[in-house]
DNA sequence: CATGAATGAGTTTTCATTCAT
DNA sequence: GATGAATGAAAACTCATTCAT
């Protein structure tokens, strides 16, 4: 019995075609960057001619569209590979996070990427493709304030703050720290800290911020005020 | 008396002219982008001649760095006012992070400009002006450590962390949220969280991260089995 | 009985293809131009593959030849139909403008289209369509010039001049009427001459110019040093 | 004494050379044409760099307003000597008439070169060159316009018929005669009908069209059946 | 017959940069 | 010092056309 009609063996090809000048494109944008690398040197990378590039992809910017849509949805699917576990809202947080810097990790240029693209790109909002993207941006964002979300529910989570706020406060140093300009890195490095390190401190540094305090912290003393100086 | 010798002011005009020119090019920059204006745009905004502009700056990207070195000492300017106060470590860590929001506030595009030009500007690392950049912005990322040891010394900020990270992990989120990708900013908008109130929230959000806590904080529990939800 | 042999049924199908083809084709053309349509979009108005354009046309240039021929033939059906009248050659030949003019409301964009494609499309002047083409303008002028013709020997027409000439004159100036550049066509309608008023009001014009006159024309006589103004 | 001041003279060789340009290109549209030529080859033939031409035009588009304009104005001037002179009205038609055969006969591409450039070239009709265009236009057209109006004044011009609309008439006609496509040139030449001839002829031909006749033509009459429809 | 895929050659335009004056 | 002129290199995108299936 023939399972695949021939239209989907079709497909399927072109579908691989598509993926393969998708990873060339990527590899070289990684490499440069996005407005570092010309059509015509991804056309030459895969070895096909630069007209059949558009017969896959209508534009250079959306070349960048579908590697940020793939990347994207690989990472909801790990997102998602979290939830139903039995774990506090913490926990699930803390999870979500780990597997953001994995991924991060495995993927070391792409934020770097689509940070220098610019945000200039996604200028024509209308485009179906952009509107995917914010689509799925709001979907990753909901997972962590959802994660939060239970957190709070269960006690686990500061609940001062909305959980979306807290969900942007944490994507925002995640990217941020993931993408971390080459500058800092340096300073980093001459103060004796690695970048893994860096990384792998984060939880440690961001834990106060998120979790829900036995008592309130020590209180602000007047330096000058203060008799005592520390206590 | 004649203080200022004639090659004094020579060297006064020349100067002024800098300025000229990188104050047309900022406001381009600003308006479009690094790449998106061409040095015949910033001619012509100042009225003078394209090749002219090869007598200030030997490049394109040196009007950038040109603009990014004068913004950065504004910043340390500022941050260098925050020096000498009686106030705790905590708090001047605080204030240097007020100090920073504000900066960015009254610079709106400058942050957004840099980071869509992207690090690849900053390849040639020999070149001495870039040094000088990344000088900076040791000197800068110093500051924030310098205002974290205080707290680490006095008592209001937590110790079991390198203040550096700290400082960098301070330094990355701030930079985040001034550079919060409309893409988020939409998000937020739609969860009825303005930009405005996402900035004045995030001290309260961050504090955890960084004062000294009194105790430890509330221990993780499962979520279901627990049979108290929250204690 | 059946009168219709199988070859006779494709070659039926195939010319109604073709003709589906020349139908989008003429759209297409005159609602943009010869040039400014791609094959594609031909194709895709079709509902065909680019490639099988290539099957019924071998060039793009022989969409257009096609067209040309098509029109070509019809208006010859429509001056055939003045044949065989038993008027004057005078009034035959208005009648052809009439019917030309008729022709050339019902299809305004088409000699627009063909002026605009330039006659560097009918370089390749071997070309069995080309010849054919020109046979048939051949044939067009040589109706209108027998209409003359007959206007010579029945005396209705002026007989100082060969009537092939005054064919092309005729023609030349219908086909400059029915193309009248938008420049001037915005002239008239400023001098308070709408287009149709144009076209009606022509043949009164040229009626002078081809008709044989009963007498001399009135003498040039000086306009200033003229005793007599008139006569 | 220096009567040209140094900026003149600077001007005066950017004029010259924009010239040079005009002119190659100018011979390449005629030899190919409009859309034929690309900015490369203007470029080679001037030998001068592509990106030259754009200091000197800012489009391609713009390369054949310029030789327009310049063409009309030659016209134009040469219509102009023709005022003044103290013939009648139909005399000073004729004259233009003869003017503008010359023209076209110095300029022999140049009218078949905008005809193929097609109206679409003029469709930004805000553009202040494209308005100019339209403004010697209709000068032109004026100037025809007025010699049959004074035509009309002394009796020797039909007065039957609004004289812009003649004017257009003539234009149309004179113009389609310059630009006689290739077709029916060559019908006109089977004939015995040489190019020239034809021009020359003309005059003779139009002449019934436009002059004041002395009386009314003869009546139609029926060619075969002969008693006479109409009496 | 029909087509999906592929392409080579071209097009206009842009830009940072240099150099003679 | 200032500039008008010039340019080489590139870049994104298009299109008529071909060919294997």
């Amino acid at each position: 019995m023939n399972t695949t009609s021939f239209q989907e063996l079709i497909e399927k090809e072109r579908e691989q075609r598509r993926t393969y000048i998708l990873d060339a494109a990527e590899k070289l944008f990684y490499a440069k960057s996005f407005t570092g690398v010309s059509m015509e040197e991804i056309a030459k990378e895969v070895g096909l001619n630069k007209a059949t590039l558009y017969l896959y992809f209508e534009n250079k910017d959306h070349l960048l569209f579908a590697i940020i849509l793939h990347k994207m949805k690989e990472l909801i699917a790990r997102y998602e590979g979290c939830r139903g576990q039995d774990i506090s809202g913490r926990e699930k947080s803390r999870l979500l996070g780990t597997t953001f810097f994995e991924f991060a990790r495995e993927n070391p240029e792409y934020y770097r990427t689509i940070g220098e693209a610019g945000a200039g790109v996604f200028k024509d909002s209308d485009n179906p493709v952009v509107k995917r993207i914010f689509e799925l941006m709001e979907k990753q964002l909901g997972m962590v304030r959802d994660a939060l979300s239970e957190g709070i529910a269960d006690g686990t989570i500061r609940d001062d703050l909305d959980p979306l706020e807290m969900a942007v406060y944490l994507s925002v140093m995640r990217s941020g720290i993931v993408c971390l300009p080459p500058g800092w890195q340096n300073v980093l490095a001459a103060g004796g800290i690695g970048f893994d390190r860096f990384v792998s401190d984060y939880p440690q540094f961001i834990a106060g911020a998120i979790e829900k305090q036995a008592s309130v912290p020590v209180a602000e003393h007047k330096k000058k005020s203060g008799t005592a100086k520390k206590g």
